[in-house]
DNA sequence: ATGAAAGCGCTAACAG
DNA sequence: CTGTTAGCGCTTTCAT
């Protein structure tokens, strides 16, 4: 240490000599030393009032208090923030290689209820979407102290994420459990559901299922595995042509429903891997005047608002996405006061509907 | 050199020794003097080189930037802002009545594309959704440095948000202008929406067509509007019968339905003011046996992604949540360099679909 | 083209 | 219980 500055000479530059006639009026911002002169108090205290802290009597806190609202006065965040050497703010990252804007009604969904969750926790909410570099993106947010933590929705980044976690980057990802998994995730149970799903189909006398969606990241894949399952129950033998592992795109469900037809593959049944590849899938279906469910059953996966108000409404199984943000929420703040990783499997239940009866 | 630090003299008591000890040892975030030393210059230089400060040539700066990078340097947001006083955060605020998370998809769908043109435009998204207490928490996000300005989704609070405008809160609302509207507005012209809607129903035959949907809020009230003078040119008479002003949430829509049925209103068509709105009705209007579109045909509004994959195929009107979003940004940019408030008045298109022929 | 110095507005030791 | 004091990590005049 130095030539810390000049000690007595409290006096600053003064930049503004006579305080402007109307001090409230308009321009220099009010801070805490203005509260604190009109308490007859010092900043410190304004600062512990402000706070809560319980040292301040409760009278003078709430006199304080009132004081500093009636000038109208907030606490500046970016001073406190690097004072305190922490933020109040969760990064959420929607971690997917698709290049359009996010639309699924599933992950918008799970994005208002973790926005909720975050503001009733005292957390504001930082969104991003990240498609290139990210890697880099998601450790700068955190390092560069623009926020505490991360929620990742999406593993398309498994290993990514991973790495990230090995770094100390203090997050929870919305996804699926695999093996090889270090950070904390929540998902639903995807084997149980695609299991349920499968087994729901086959208990209603249907012989072959088509599958149809992603089955490259982890949660598409244990959805699959769960389909296989069930139909070796039910002593069937998975059928290659059956699989159509496709993108939900309007335009990719179409067109593998599409090839179904025209290969002339044999099928009475679709289990989607998402509510929206479902509902897209039956008006393709609709479109080549197959009925559903006379003709083909159909069951989704998501359950989304949406799904109970479609002609027919969707058979599905049920992703809680409340309780996911919730425990996203929680496993994060865990994290934040230093606990270890820890996971949660959330239920998946069936929800009949009349697309598959 | 004037008055270089007394170095002996002014023995101030140094409590720098209640340091940690292993100052450099691990922890320690790495910052800008550490990268500073490591090139062989000062912060300053860093800091400059690192904005893309001119004077700084390219050598320097390419050579700096690299060194920062191998170090895992990333510039302190918190400081930054506090010292440059502004942030490069912009909020996102769902101001709705409503005590349920967000869940249209609409809204959902405009948040997503909002995300994107934020990104695109260097910005980061602050997303909360208030219900309470408008005023102040709209206030105090930007005055206490939390965000540089808003964009605000839904009128419901019309009159608080003329007031911020007035307060110099810079700030961009999607929603409807009014006559006594003081903020700057991005909204679909939903008068003529109403109109269109309403009109290609007309012109099908259409006799005497419900609107379905809020009315007590701006763009509910012009799209009414539209309704309404549709019908006069036509030479028909509103009939308050066919009036359901209610929410969109399924259970209302369900009884208003169920009303319409039991109060043995005739109907041929039914204009609902919000997909989500219409779908709901549609599938209400099933569970009764009236079959869309033929005994009862049915007009949307949004365009949400879903309404082109139900059964039947929704005719609704098309807001541009792309250009919406960019527009809101492009405002709000404006206003933020100093520029009055501006308001900008997206097209509405009519998407013929099956659910109305 | 670069460095030294001065804070941005707040909070938290550390005494009283 | 409350005030004094010393920075948090950065950007930016100002002066070379």
């Amino acid at each position: 240490m130095k030539k810390t500055a000049l000690q007595g000479k409290t006096t600053k530059p003064i930049k503004k000599s006579s305080q402007p006639l109307a001090a409230e009026s308009s321009n220099s911002r009010i801070q805490m030393v203005d509260v604190a002169r009109k308490a007859g108090v010092s900043a410190a205290t304004v600062s512990r009032a402000l706070s809560g802290n319980p040292s301040i009597p409760e009278s003078t806190r709430n006199r304080i208090a009132e004081i500093a609202g009636s000038m109208g006065y907030r606490v500046n965040h970016s001073a406190a923030n690097l004072r305190r050497g922490q933020t109040n703010v969760i990064g959420v990252v929607v971690l997917i290689s698709d290049t359009q804007p996010i639309s699924d009604p599933f992950i918008l969904g799970l994005i208002g209820y973790i926005a909720d969750a975050l503001n009733a926790n005292g957390n504001s909410m930082l969104l991003t979407r990240v498609s290139t570099e990210p890697r880099a993106t998601l450790q700068t947010m955190v390092s560069s102290g623009q926020c505490s933590g991360l929620l990742v929705i999406g593993q398309t980044y498994h290993q990514v994420l991973n790495e990230l976690e090995i770094a100390g980057i203090p997050m929870v990802v919305w996804g699926a459990q695999l093996p090889d998994t270090r950070y904390s995730v929540v998902g639903s149970n995807n084997l149980t559901g695609g299991y349920l799903a499968t087994s729901h189909l086959l208990g209603g006398g249907a012989k072959r299922i088509v599958y149809l969606g992603e089955s490259t990241f982890p949660e598409g894949k244990l959805r699959y595995a769960g389909y296989v399952k069930a139909l070796k129950q039910y002593g069937l033998k998975p059928d290659k042509s059956l699989h159509r592992h496709c993108l939900l795109s309007a335009t990719e469900i179409e067109e593998s429903i599409h090839q179904l037809l025209v290969e002339d593959v044999a099928f009475d049944a679709i289990f989607a891997a998402s509510d929206v590849g479902a509902i897209r899938a039956i008006s393709a279906l609709n479109s080549h005047n197959i009925k559903v469910p006379s003709q083909v059953k159909v069951v989704g996966f998501d359950n989304i608002p949406m799904s109970a108000h479609v002609q027919p409404t969707l058979t599905t199984i049920n992703q809680s996405i409340d309780l996911a943000a919730t425990a996203m929420v929680e496993l994060l703040n865990e994290k934040l006061t230093g606990a270890a990783s820890r996971s949660v499997v959330l239920p998946a239940v069936l929800i009949e509907r009349k697309s598959s009866r």
